[in-house]
DNA sequence: CATACGTGGGA
DNA sequence: TTCCCAAGTAT
C-alpha cells in the first residue's frame, strides 16, 4: 500500500501546513481557489521580486519592471540561481528606462552564466520597446507582443503586476493541475486541457496571488519527485492523490539521447596578461556573447583545425573541457599560444584580461584550464 | 508540432 | 555517475 494512499487525516493532527485544507466535499472551483489562497497567506515564499500577500492586501503592488525582469530570468532557471542575479540587475538598472539606455553588450555581460542568451537579447529589445511606448502594457494581449514575452510571461505579468485575471500556466502549475485532475494525456498534448482545467479553478480576485500560490505549491509541496501530499492543502480533492499515483503526473514522453559534438578553441595571449576574445554571431548558440575563437562544433572532429585559429602560431594543447548543452554533449580541445610579433587583431576581436571577461560557462571552463 | 536554446543542483 | 529538470520562447 502506498504511503500516501490514505484518507485525509483530521486537520488538527496534520502538520501546520494545511490548517487551511479543504476538509470535505464538494470540491467546487471556488473552494479549491480559497484553500490555495488561504494556504498562500501563511506559506508564501519571501522573494525579492514579490509583494507578499499581507502587503498586497493593503494595496501595494509590485513594480511591473521587477516582475517582468524576474519572470524572464526565471524562465527555465531555478529560484536559487535567479535571486542574486536579479538583485544585481535591479541595482545596476533600477528602471526599464535605465536598462533600455544601456548598451546591449552590457546586458549580455550581466547575463553571462545564466544561459539561454536569447533571453538577454530580448530583454534589452523589450526594455527599448517598453521605454518607447512609455511603460509596460497592462494586458496579457499587449504584453505578449513584446520580445521574449510568451504565453506564460504575459499571463504572469498581467496577473502579478496588474492584478488582471490571467490563467498562468508554468511547469509548476502544469504539474499541480495534471495531478489535481489526474490528466493522463502525454505532454505536451495535455497543455490545452491543463489550461482549461486551470481556468476552471482560477479566481477572479487575487489572480496574481493565486498564480504565485500555485507556483509555491508546485515548488515546495507538489514537487516532481516525492510530493508532500500530507501537508498539501488540496490533497483531499486531488484525483491523483486519491488514486495514490501522484508521481505519475504529468505524463512525459521518453527523452531522446543527446548526441556528442567536438570542437576546438584557441586562447591567444599577449604580453599584457590579456587574451583574445570575439563576439559570437547574433543568432544561434551563445548568440551575442563573447567567446574564444575556434572551430564549429560538429559530430565528427577534424584533425586539422588550425586553419580556424586566429593566427599561425605555436599552438599547445592544454587539455579539453566537456560541457552539456540542452541538446548535445560537447568536448572542446583547448589550445594556447602567445601572439606572434606583429599580430593584429581584427575589428570584431578584443583583448581582455581573462579573469575580467564576462563569458558563458563553457567559455569560462575553457579559459580556466589555460591558467597556471 | 518539433526543435534550438544553457546551466547548475539534487537524487 | 547519470538523469532529471526549473516561473519558456521563437521559429
Amino acid at each position: 500500500m502506498d504511503l500516501y494512499n490514505i484518507n485525509p487525516m483530521p486537520s488538527e493532527t496534520i502538520a501546520s501546513g494545511n490548517k487551511s485544507a479543504i476538509s470535505s466535499q464538494p470540491a467546487s472551483p471556488k473552494r479549491v481557489a480559497k484553500a490555495l489562497l488561504d494556504w498562500y497567506d501563511s506559506h508564501a515564499r519571501d522573494l525579492p521580486w514579490r509583494i507578499g500577500p499581507k502587503a498586497r492586501k493593503l494595496g501595494r503592488r509590485p513594480d511591473p519592471y521587477a516582475v517582468w525582469l524576474s519572470e524572464v530570468m526565471l524562465q527555465q532557471t531555478t529560484v536559487a540561481t535567479v535571486k542574486p542575479r536579479f538583485e544585481r540587475f535591479l541595482k545596476r538598472w533600477p528602471t526599464v528606462e535605465a536598462m533600455a539606455a544601456a548598451p546591449l553588450d552590457d546586458v549580455l555581460g550581466e547575463w553571462a552564466g545564466l544561459g539561454y542568451y536569447a533571453r538577454a537579447r530580448n530583454l534589452h529589445k523589450c526594455a527599448v520597446a517598453v521605454t518607447e511606448r512609455g511603460g509596460f502594457p497592462d494586458t496579457e494581449e499587449e504584453l505578449k507582443i513584446l520580445p521574449g514575452i510568451g504565453d506564460y510571461t504575459a499571463a504572469a505579468v498581467a496577473a502579478i503586476a496588474f492584478d488582471r485575471r490571467a490563467v498562468v500556466v508554468d511547469g509548476n502549475i502544469e504539474r499541480v493541475v495534471a495531478r489535481l485532475f489526474a490528466i493522463d494525456t502525454p505532454m505536451p498534448g495535455a497543455k490545452p486541457e491543463i489550461k482549461a482545467r486551470a481556468d476552471d479553478i482560477w479566481p477572479d480576485l487575487r489572480s496574481g496571488d493565486f498564480a504565485q500560490a500555485m507556483m509555491d505549491l508546485g515548488a515546495g509541496v507538489c514537487r516532481p519527485k516525492t510530493p508532500l501530499c500530507l501537508i498539501c492543502p488540496i490533497s483531499s480533492v486531488c484525483d491523483a492523490y486519491t488514486q495514490g499515483n501522484q508521481e505519475d503526473f504529468p505524463v512525459r514522453p521518453a527523452k531522446k539521447p543527446k548526441p556528442n559534438r567536438k570542437g576546438a578553441v584557441f586562447a591567444l595571449c599577449n604580453g599584457r596578461g590579456e587574451m583574445l576574445f570575439e563576439r559570437r554571431p547574433e543568432k544561434g548558440l551563445l548568440g551575442g556573447m563573447l567567446g574564444l575563437p575556434g572551430t564549429a562544433w560538429t559530430a565528427d572532429q577534424k584533425d586539422e583545425c588550425f586553419a580556424l585559429a586566429p593566427v599561425k602560431a605555436e599552438w599547445e594543447r592544454v587539455g579539453e573541457v566537456t560541457h552539456v548543452f540542452t541538446h548535445f554533449h560537447l568536448t572542446l580541445d583547448v589550445y594556447v599560444a602567445s601572439a606572434p610579433k606583429g599580430f593584429r587583431k581584427s575589428s570584431d576581436q578584443q583583448w581582455i584580461k581573462p579573469e575580467k571577461a564576462l563569458l558563458p560557462t563553457v567559455m569560462k571552463k575553457a579559459v580556466s584550464i589555460t591558467q597556471p
